[in-house]
DNA sequence: CATGAATGAGTTTTCATTCAT
DNA sequence: CATGAATGAAAACTCATTCAT
């Protein structure tokens, strides 16, 4: 299946050389990273990205589609690394998850611009936004989890495999924001990492051995 | 310790009819549930209220204000139905806490509106105005949690108190964001409660044992 | 002939109890003082006051009218302290003069509020009120300056009665807009009245003698 | 020295047409004449001048930097043009004086609106904006001071330099107030200028000689 | 096709004035 | 007659979007 993040951008926009697209969607990065939705300017987008204020209107037709571009963008890249990564894995299902996790959290965390972006639209504009996006990414997402969670042995597990791709989604918002909460715009990546850790050895435990001894 | 969730409004509307109150503190949760903070517009919010534009400066003085109005109406509301609630819980921790989670579920349940404006306001602003709020209701909220863990035998926990509340805030914002990115305008509040129980049930069993068998 | 500052309030006004009325102009002069007119708020002004923001209007009918009323009063305190002073003035028409501007100063100097009332009022709204101002007053500054250029030789000047009093009222508005420049918030009486003092110093020499030598 | 009027004005608005620029200025001071700064309405000026609401913003950014640009671009016609002057102005101190005054009266005599405007600048908001405007204006008026009164024998007379220049702003402002509250918007210029002689008449005379035979 | 000047609906907020109590 | 809650016009300013060049 390919991807196409393109998808909600013109052919004006795909039509240009990649040095061009990609300076434009890092503008747009860096001005939803700083702004979130609603605060973040197109003049200031066009600005950044060095581009007349109506070519944005040429790209992407509105703001709000521009947006899902961007979204798309960085959607796009985290699925593609996580498929590079599948192949790797360990087999353990916790131990899976966890590395998953790991890796995820590498590829936010060398890039805290585009972590940033992505929360900020998450928590922002959450429920029309994110059920639209829901719809896009699903058939992507969809056969990554499966993949994720194929070769594991779930007869050795309590619960099913759909309740533990349920359980994995909570447990990466779940983090994820509360990371969010903790770091300001100065915090470095390797806190983060740490962060991150930190949290992953509770969930861990919890999840091989319940909480009671 | 009273509750005084009127704090932050002027005497102007302390002084209202309790009817006119809460018509006006109704369109503020409409809007702010179907927009956010940054997207609500004072104009409407007077508009469905049947107010003056002017009025709702009178009432609250900005916009922010009359936002932690808001906010702290509907923490009020939520808190104090949960401290009602807690001397019948039962003390077993995970039960315990499946009790607090359901009662929530049954306040919010009741009131879509409120519960979609509580969303938004918990994700939108994360920092600036989360921290305020944290603030405000941290010396109401805390002395909850801690009667919700007290008379729990953690001895008998693979993990501290500490950490189980952390797990529980994680759960707590994980389940609300999973029901609430499922329902839409129309969802029944019966529907909703079910969502909750089948989510509740999945925790509840992997908080006991784990996830193997 | 008699004046009638009250002329632009309205009967509700002028059955007030002395003392209310004082303080209602007091606050009026207060807030001119601080605000000037356009930025004086009528609100603020029944605060002040002590009284009902309706009330300003049952009293003035419009905030425009309050504030012909307000100088009313101040004119009429200036013209009333001039008209008795002058009897005991010396006969050379500039000392006379001189001894005028002293005494004004003295009237004002005791009083900041009310000079910086009065100057900011005359400064701001010049064109319209001024004019309308000047109407009203007409009849009653003009005996005065009769009065005041009475008894003098005019013989003995090169210029004559109509070309001193406009001379005169030159002087007058232009040490005036000086000296307020000059001054802040914090200025004492003192140093203003050592500012008047210099600068009719040189006036008085000019007037005397020219500028040559 | 460069004088630069547009310098408050942003590349927006430099690249106007001068016709359009013209226009907008125009309304400017229709507007800051009828109204003061205070009272202007910036929607007022974009209606007089014919174009959008937002232009205003783009154009100079601020109402209060709108403001600025018009006050240097009256001062920067009203200093070029005395400079223009000052090689044939006469030699006396007085006569110099009076040919000094003669020539600004001819530069607004005949733009009454600019005069008007000019006045209520310079009467309003005495503190805060006229000490901006001195900054900024000193280093091109005190030259142009300094060699209105250079070449005259300050041995001949009575006064020192610095009190000539006193006493010139004074009698500057005097006559300035005294003939804009004679006249009305109908007042022709040629009518102005007749005023403006006949004070300026008897300003000289007394400078001479002082108001006794 | 790119540009950026122009637009105007929209924002939050203030405040003189009215009028039911 | 006094009160002050309610009003809504108007303020300065922003910004996504359009369109003539």
């Amino acid at each position: 299946m390919k991807l196409d993040w393109f998808k909600d951008a013109k052919t004006a926009f795909r039509k240009l050389v990649p040095e061009k697209q990609a300076k434009i969607i890092d503008a747009c990065i860096d001005e939803f990273a700083e702004e979130g939705f609603e605060t973040a300017s197109t003049n200031r987008i066009a600005e950044r990205a060095g581009i007349a204020k109506g070519s944005i209107f040429k790209y992407f037709g509105t703001k709000e589609k521009m947006f899902f571009s961007v979204v798309n963008y960085i959607l796009e890249k985290y699925i593609s690394a996580a498929k590079e990564k599948l192949p790797q894995m360990p087999k353990g299902v916790v131990e899976r998850y966890m590395a998953y996790m790991t890796d995820t959290m590498d590829l936010f965390g060398g890039d805290m611009k585009l972590y940033r972006a992505f929360s900020r639209i998450m928590s922002e504009r959450g429920g029309e936004m994110m059920t639209k996006i829901r719809e896009q990414w699903q058939p992507y997402v969809e056969p990554l989890m499966d993949e994720l969670l194929t070769g594991t042995d779930f007869k050795s597990l309590s619960i099913t495999k759909a309740e533990f791709a349920t359980l994995f989604s909570w447990i990466d918002n779940a983090i994820d924001q509360d990371v969010m909460a903790q770091i300001g715009p100065k915090t470095k990546a390797e806190d983060i990492k740490a962060m991150y850790s930190e949290r992953l050895g509770l969930i861990y435990r919890v999840l091989k051995n319940g909480i009671y001894k």
